[in-house]
DNA sequence: CTGAAAGCGCTAACAC
DNA sequence: GTGTTAGCGCTTTCAG
């Protein structure tokens, strides 16, 4: 059973108007050569109508769709549903349409599917926007080398020949780090993220790495590992507090996390920043009202989704006008620091 | 110009196998009408070329895409971003792929681009995700009545002859006032969100009415206004404590905004829950974390979600078979209190 | 069971 | 300037 569409075609617009299609066809996409009075026939009936030409039709004929497909996983959370953000808007004002895909979790192992469903409706390009996790890439290496279409990769460690577009989670930790040594703590521990994340991995490689440079203690009774909820943070701080008694700052590798910090020291009496300096990392929008506001790591995602289809789309034009191909490169950007009283230590 | 394809053809399978492209088409379809050696053998010549069939052209010639268009706003928001969450999934479920759009603010008032973008690729249906806010509810009564394709709207108030899920916000301010009455509380204050919103509309009304029949007062002194955000939070429990200094407890339109009343709560010495009890709406992951624990209204956008896929699936299959149209009906979902801390007093 | 022909809605390439 | 022809990749219809 084929139903009727409800849609006007460009065959019934032509007859209508008393043209051939292929005049339609140049009125809709804007042709020079078409006399001004038959322009404005045709235009007059395509408005009557409500003609829309049909993107499929034309996608078929073109070999292109001007639609990205997208790939995310745990939308439920602040970090990737603000890069799903940043892409929507970043698509919308370049006229490409999204067709998007959520793993159903961070490390699904059989992308196939996925990666079917995209080409099979044609997508352009691929932006691949899940965190890397565990061994969440290497599904990748068995892919056949040209898919098709460009992917450019969001959140991960820089690799040869991919496009990969993150943020120096690695700086971010550092500069945590340093702040607190600057503002005179001495015994920092860390609450660390899933250890699978690379996100993790960097932050807690930048506060070892800080802390040593300075002489400073950063052993395996000076941290602990969350899992990213304020739950976890709350085992953690506990934990935490057991093996390093005398700690007198604690740089948690998010805010959530950070968030179960403060109301452990308030629930210990601890006083935050005097007793114990504290450091998140996203500046999620809630941090700022936190008891005592968070000084935080600010990450803009909003900013790399945005710079993650500009490099799909310039990869994309320059595949399609036949040039060479654009060599792939990492772009990296830097996060800020936001400094607010959970670790600014009153001068003595 | 017109690249080549990376992907193989049926065209190409067909030669290849030395079949015609039906035969193909028929095995790739799992239709019954092809004998177990030709279906054998077209099969391994799939797999050896990794034929993949375009859905593109089969959705031109079914005039069935098996796509639903998607509208949200507001993303990097956790409702909206849970609530996508669930479409994914109730999508992905059921074999449908999804068509991403953005509004670029809550109130848009030009939504015919967006239609146009949907419907010209074809979508079988569109799940219209944006709260109701101010007029924006206005532009779909000039949208020709038949669009061709159903729609189903989520988080609005009912109307007849649409399809609308939403969650029983009015319910859930009487819980949360009732539960604070029930805990001894009297002069219940109450800091809304933004009033053009539909959803802050139901949630205060239920607020007033709830006091009103207990012969509590609500009146204008009794509550203030607010955006959402943390940063309004506070600016109207300031103002609220000024109007009414001997308020006793605050139901607060959403957890963010409530944050900021435990922290002016905290600043002041205000002893919460004993001077002042406090319930929130929407349970964010955090609210457990808050100090203390906040009691709030939980709201299942996952579910929502998953039954407004539900329900246009339904209506696609119906008319798809030529069934009668099925009835445009609403569903209303109840949401759940969560009590921690905040609002529960101590028995005397 | 299998294939040939037609066509979904549109545009590229060529006539005139 | 405009129309004709062909065909994007697939499925439907109908003949064999």
């Amino acid at each position: 059973m084929r139903p009727k569409l409800a849609r006007a075609t460009i065959k019934e617009v032509a007859s209508e108007a008393g043209v051939s299609t292929q005049t339609v066809s140049r009125v809709v996409n804007a042709r020079p050569d078409v006399s001004p009075e038959t322009r404005e026939r045709v235009q007059k009936v395509i408005e009557r109508m409500r003609y829309q030409p049909s993107a499929l039709a034309r996608s078929l004929i073109q070999q292109r769709s001007y639609t990205l497909g997208v790939v995310t996983a745990g939308l439920k959370h602040i970090g990737p549903s603000r890069t799903l953000n940043g892409i929507t808007r970043a698509a919308e004002q370049a006229g490409y349409a999204l067709l998007l895909k959520e793993l159903p979790r961070f490390d699904a192992d059989d992308i196939t599917p996925i990666f079917d469903a995209l080409l099979s409706r044609h997508v352009d390009g691929i932006i691949w926007a899940v965190p890397e996790v565990g061994e969440n890439r290497k599904p990748f290496s068995s892919l056949p080398l040209h898919l098709g279409v460009p992917i450019v990769y969001i959140t991960m460690g820089p690799r040869d020949g991919l496009s990969v577009v993150s943020i120096d989670n690695y700086l971010g930790g550092r500069m945590a780090t340093a702040h607190l040594i600057e503002q005179g703590y001495r015994r920092i521990g860390h609450i660390a993220g899933p250890l699978d994340w690379w996100e993790a991995r960097q932050r807690m490689a930048a506060w070892k790495d800080t802390l040593q440079q300075f002489g400073l203690e950063a052993g395996d009774r000076h941290w602990a590992e969350g899992n990213w909820s304020p739950a976890s943070g709350a085992q953690a701080v506990e934990k935490l507090f057991k093996q390093y008694p005398d700690m007198d700052a604690i740089f948690v590798a998010n805010d959530q996390m950070a968030l179960s910090v403060l109301q452990f020291a308030c629930q210990r009496g601890i006083q935050i920043p005097e007793e114990l300096g504290v450091v998140g990392f996203d500046d999620i929008p809630e941090s700022a009202f936190f008891f005592p506001p968070l000084t935080t790591v600010q990450q803009d995602q909003y900013n790399v989704a945005r710079i993650a289809v500009e490099e799909i789309l310039k990869i994309i034009e320059s595949d399609w006008h036949g040039e060479a191909t654009i060599e792939r490169k990492s772009v990296t950007l830097a996060p800020t620091l936001v400094v607010r009283e959970s670790s600014v230590r009153p001068r003595k």
